[in-house]
DNA sequence: GCTAAATGATACGGTAACGAAACGAAACCG
DNA sequence: CGGTTTCGTTTCGTTACCGTATCATTTAGC
């Protein structure tokens, strides 16, 4: 089941989210953090910090200072890799899964009412 | 016709068109940056600073320096308004049209694969 | 054990963002 | 005309981001 946006609704409903966490005073993320926050919470552990540079095509300290960053909001948080110390494991937390769950009704939402 | 969007395919939908702009090298801009960026290109004109200020619920300031970096990038573009001369008009540019529309096509496709 | 590689964090200099307050220019209004 | 309001910008101090280069810590290889 397909579906089939054209430009102006895909823009529309962009918009309409965006607009709808701007109002919210969530918290304004970039692009880049987004991105971040979304690949840790959709797609399978473990996360690391050069893994997700190396998905995102950035260097490694665009990730280290996003994670300071989102850290620093409770959306994401740092662990050690006990069994390789060099490594840094990313987790989700209780927030940033409110959060996320939130995200995607303001999105059903808006698509729903294309 | 409703569309109809599990949490999951929200999210996963969101993350696919961040990761293409991020990959892609595309302007890292922020939710209010993009929300404004949209609502000059959705909504009728006449679009003022005042009047982006209170659609969003920001202060003046963050209007103007948005409107100083995404002019910078000629996503948009400021006109004196001659009538009224303490107005400023946003208006559109071919550049931020064209990147609009290749963000529109992002969005297009990836909804589709859902 | 000792060098080399890998990992994430940090330092640096520069740019851009924030909110709050003040500003100049223009229009309004008595 | 003179005071007030409106509009967008600017300033201030602070915080966060950028890319590049370097760092400390840990692991791997010989």
């Amino acid at each position: 089941m397909a579906i089939v946006l054209s430009t102006e609704q895909a823009l529309k409903l962009w918009q309409e989210v965006s607009l709808a966490l701007v109002l919210d005073n969530k918290p304004d993320l970039t692009t880049r953090q987004m991105t971040i926050l979304l690949t840790v919470y959709l797609e399978p552990p473990p996360h690391t910090v050069r893994g997700l540079a190396a998905k995102l095509g950035v260097t490694k300290p665009v990730i280290t200072r996003a994670l300071d960053t989102m850290g620093r909001m409770e959306l994401l948080k740092r662990k050690r890799d006990e069994r390789d110390r060099r490594n840094v494991i990313i987790q989700r937390t209780v927030e940033g899964a409110l959060f996320l769950e939130q995200f995607a009704d303001l999105v059903s939402v808006q698509a729903e009412k294309i």
